[in-house]
DNA sequence: ACTCTGACCCAAA
DNA sequence: ATTTGGGCCAGAG
């Protein structure tokens, strides 16, 4: 087989799906956050592009990450799934569509 | 090459 | 609470 290259941008998505599997269960962690913590500061978009970009049915924690300030940032039946996901892990909701960051930030 | 569109973020207004 | 503007940047057409 042709040794495939891999391109730089290859390598940037691993290390933000890498983070984002690092993300322990009950604790969520931001879009900004991820990116700060895979070593691409101001990057957040980037974290939202890799995820949305998941195929489905990964095995990745892609629900443990959120907007800034707790928001869930997906539409429709992506987020009540998201939500479900993150009661059952036991995590607050200050109102719907909203995590209460300050209890269950992730502090890598 | 260029424009549009986002699972984004932040400070200001 | 909402909007605006700047930053950031990969894919799609």
């Amino acid at each position: 087989m042709k040794p495939r290259r891999e391109s730089s941008r290859d390598l940037t998505r691993e290390r933000i799906l890498a983070t984002v599997d690092a993300i322990p269960r009950g604790c969520v962690a931001t879009y900004g956050q991820i990116a700060e913590e895979a070593g691409l500061p101001r990057r957040a978009r980037l974290v939202g592009r890799a995820l949305s970009d998941l195929p489905s049915g990964s095995r990745l924690p892609w629900h443990r990450v959120v907007a800034a300030g707790g928001r869930i940032a997906v539409k429709g039946s992506a987020a009540r799934e998201q939500r479900r996901r993150l009661v059952a892990e036991g995590l607050r909701f200050s109102r719907p569509g909203r995590v209460e960051l300050g209890r269950s930030a992730w502090l890598p």
